[in-house]
DNA sequence: AAAAGTGGTAACTAAATGGTAACTAAAGGC
DNA sequence: GCCTTTAGTTACCATTTAGTTACCACTTTT
């Protein structure tokens, strides 16, 4: 198809945007769960119970990547990692502020 | 870890609800392209060029389907189809909006 | 000895998602 | 006659993403 002159919305689209860093299954929830804590691996995966270990570390890494979360590593035995937000990762939470809101106003109280 | 008496998140996680309606690839974009106006299918698709027709009619559906957006279906030939939001759609746009600025300040202006 | 505790990895399978090509309808243009 | 327009549908295949199972490394506790 000929685009006509006209310019596609995509290309400036930041929606596009924030959906490559945060559009996966888990991304939101994952950063939901660490929005006001440092949590180690195992508590993550306690509290969003239906994700595998293997996905959970495979979302981690590239959230790690896209620089939107830290990971610490503690050499002990037994080991040891801490997650947490970085700075850009803390500057998504009215992001997701927002869709907390809209899922408690429309579904959680709606069944 | 045990659970000591604690409840997991992920049961009670409103993020999570609203994931199952707007979590797709392309629904954010979507629904970002419908946020003032009424458009017709060949207008979204348009906007949003590397969605294939295909897939960009099974999400109009399954958005529809989850009462977040309206079909009008003019019988003419050649047919003509127009999309808007619902009251419900409408809802989102706070979250849409979160994302667009977050995409603005954070990808937009940084290359 | 063996299990518990921690944060993984490897190999494999399943599910979700995305893509193309050919087809439909009725009227108008060449 | 054939092409164009519009918003799809159908059949089929490819790709991407997610899930399952088993296993490792190392120390302390049972």
């Amino acid at each position: 198809m000929v685009t006509k002159g006209k310019i596609s919305e995509e290309v400036k689209c930041p929606v596009t945007g924030i959906l490559q860093l945060i559009g996966g299954k888990w991304k939101p929830i994952i950063l939901y769960c660490l929005r006001s804590e440092t949590r180690r691996f195992g508590e993550i995966a306690a509290r969003i119970p239906s994700i595998s270990r293997k996905v959970l570390t495979e979302q981690l890494r590239e959230l790690e990547q896209d620089n939107l979360i830290l990971r610490v590593q503690f050499n002990e035995i037994p080991p040891r990692v801490e997650y947490s937000l970085t700075a850009m990762g803390k500057s998504l939470s009215p992001v997701l502020h927002e869709m907390e809101k809209w899922g408690l106003e429309n579904i959680m109280n709606k069944k």
